[in-house]
DNA sequence: GCTTTTAGTGGACACTGTCCACATTACGCC
DNA sequence: GGCGTAATGTGGACAGTGTCCACTAAAAGC
């Protein structure tokens, strides 16, 4: 009996590692946070040897930002269905508002249900081309936030960067109900409602 | 010659090394946030052997978090000197309103100035009754708001629960300039002041 | 077919948090 | 005063991490 012969080594399809470390590094954020994505884990989850993520990632900073940028683009991706799920004409100022809306609801449920993602969708400045992008978090917001104005919600005079206070204060009630002193708390509930109303009266 | 007499080896006094611990992991958060503060760096900055950390915590967390306390506190003091620069009887309306932006720009000015100590005061949440206490950012905040009311600035019916989403909207903004997407951005200083045209409006 | 590029391996290093057994110092008690 | 005990610092070790180097097998291109 020979040595067991030694597992043929490129079996993998071409760019399928790559895709598996970022995989597996979605899933470690998702269970712990931008600090749990360990390069050695993903690999081990990959069924590779550590050094062979060099091949594909410069260091485990450059792996973290794909991972990053994965988790960016799923709470977009919620608050774009979140938005697509209210019926009601584009202009229509019910329908607008509700958008609006869909839009922080979405936010805080992705915040809740996935904290680990959520905190490593912030954990590393993406540096790609984030401002004029759509399908983005702000692009979203800020289309939203147009369509008020379209619908004569919004005084157009008060429009201009409005859209940063908003994003704050989501982001914020975000940030200290998951992560912060007001994680745990169980008024999480009335303290989203209470953002909410804030924004609906600094709107009309 | 004989072996130089190995240094006496409990010359510091009483809590020194444990304090000086503390200084360490401040000077480290300060330097490089949270990650920064690392356990073996500290000792050596105190000129004691690594494992000599764990005779006053029980581990990194527990340094960690005793840093958290003493970056939560220095906002905290910066706050309140913010707030005692601002001239007025308590009960004046135009004072009233400064104090409330005076907090507000003290919380931003300490995320831009301190960034590592601003992320590490939130990196761990305190469990010490954070609730009622006064001399936190939280009761100084509604003190604040409890003198607006006072004033006649503030309509009573609408002050139960403002605090929260005024601490989000002014905590996202801090979050997001200094460590979030708008890191960086030329216009901090254009976002800040829409955020508190935004509260104003809320408010009145 | 042979050569060049690509992708994975093996082994190593420095660094981290943490545990154990040991040595020394300070303190309380008689 | 001297002495035992608790407090505090030391030395050495271990597992785990990111990262580098030299080497090798496989794929791609001519």
């Amino acid at each position: 009996m020979s040595e067991p012969a030694p597992a043929p080594r490129r079996r993998r399809a071409r760019g399928d590692v790559r895709a598996g470390l970022v995989a597996a590094g979605i899933e470690l954020a998702r269970a712990g946070g931008p600090e749990a994505v360990v390069l050695r884990e993903a690999t081990r989850s990959v069924g590779v040897v550590p050094n062979a993520a060099y091949r594909h990632f410069a260091d485990r900073d450059e792996l973290l930002s794909e991972v990053c940028a994965a988790a960016m683009n799923e709470l977009a991706e919620r608050m774009a269905a979140g938005i697509a799920r209210v019926r009601g004409k584009r202009g229509n100022p019910e329908a607008a508002q509700r958008r609006l809306a869909a839009i922080g609801a979405a936010y805080l449920e992705f915040a809740h249900q996935e904290p680990g993602l959520f905190a490593t969708a912030f954990a590393v400045p993406q540096q790609h081309a984030y401002a004029g992008a759509d399908r983005t978090p702000l692009g979203l917001l800020r289309a939203a936030l147009d369509e008020l104005v379209e619908a004569g919600v919004l005084d157009p005079e008060r429009r201009e960067g409005i859209e940063y206070p908003i994003w704050s204060i989501v982001h914020g009630t975000a940030v200290l109900t998951t992560q912060g002193p007001l994680r745990g708390d169980p008024g999480v509930r009335r303290i989203e409602a209470l953002t909410a109303a804030f924004i609906g009266s600094a709107l009309t």
